[in-house]
DNA sequence: GTTTAGTGAATAATTGTTATCATAAAAATT
DNA sequence: AATTTTTATGATAACAATTATTCACTAAAC
């Protein structure tokens, strides 16, 4: 079992704190507000060591950046095409996809996952009227 | 308009013949069979350009590296876990999901995609079973 | 034929992530 | 409680994928 040192257990806290789903650096900046000598390594190092014990999840999304998740359970996400950010969706998950997938492919499937990509409200906000001249 | 120079035709070409969904570097090793001297910059600043330009897709799946894609009709995508390939999925466009999600979030939603994981045939075959002491 | 703008190849720079390693902390052993 | 063993940390270096920069060259416009 995976040891539940200072550093892994305020990571863990400031995770579950946000609904977002922060990269490494952004938990970086948010754990050293508590814990200023931390280095980044540590944090991606435990972030992967806890997403490989199944604590929380490592987010294949798009975009250049790795997402972390306190919610393990399944659910959807939505991600900002502007700014990057990535919140939770409340739609159904559908089962049925994985075996409507199984019998139009080769491959062994594991699991599926659904992305909606839009703009956040808060990039809305800023550039709400694009075309107003006023 | 974009220009199609010889090296933007082949990428284009290379990119087409194939079902899998290259990544860069991948493709800049199908192009060069047939143009040694092309160099990697050049197939990435081609790539972004023609999916700015809509004439293929720039995938955001998981993974540490973008793929490419010369079908820009809408559909879903299964990427294998244990070696990072993509392959299409022969799964119905489930065009009501962008209705449902708008309803439940603040996000101006601009569409959605569903990624499949499993484990590819080939890499299947490889490790078929694991905990066979034979 | 000259000018001008765009292209391509080579190289350098940037970004996100992972590996290395001496030190520090915790756990186990005596 | 002191010592040994193990594991984790933090600082730094290394790495991989991508992007930006540079500049000779090509192709179109004049």
């Amino acid at each position: 079992m995976i040891r539940l040192t200072t550093q892994r257990q305020i990571i863990l806290e400031e995770l579950a704190k946000v609904t977002s789903h922060p990269t490494a650096s952004e938990l970086y900046d948010m754990v050293r507000k508590r814990l200023p000598r931390i280095g980044l390594g540590t944090v991606y190092r435990n972030l992967d060591l806890m997403a490989d014990s199944g604590m929380i999840l490592k987010l294949e999304v798009g975009g250049t950046q790795k997402r972390f998740d306190a919610t393990t359970e399944d659910h959807y996400h939505i991600r900002c095409s502007s700014c990057g950010k990535v919140d939770d969706i409340d739609v159904p998950v559908i089962q049925e996809l994985v075996a409507q997938a199984t019998e139009t492919t080769p491959y062994l499937i594991m699991g599926h996952h659904v992305e909606f990509s839009g703009i956040c409200p808060t990039c809305r906000e800023k550039k709400p009227h694009p075309d107003t001249t006023d």
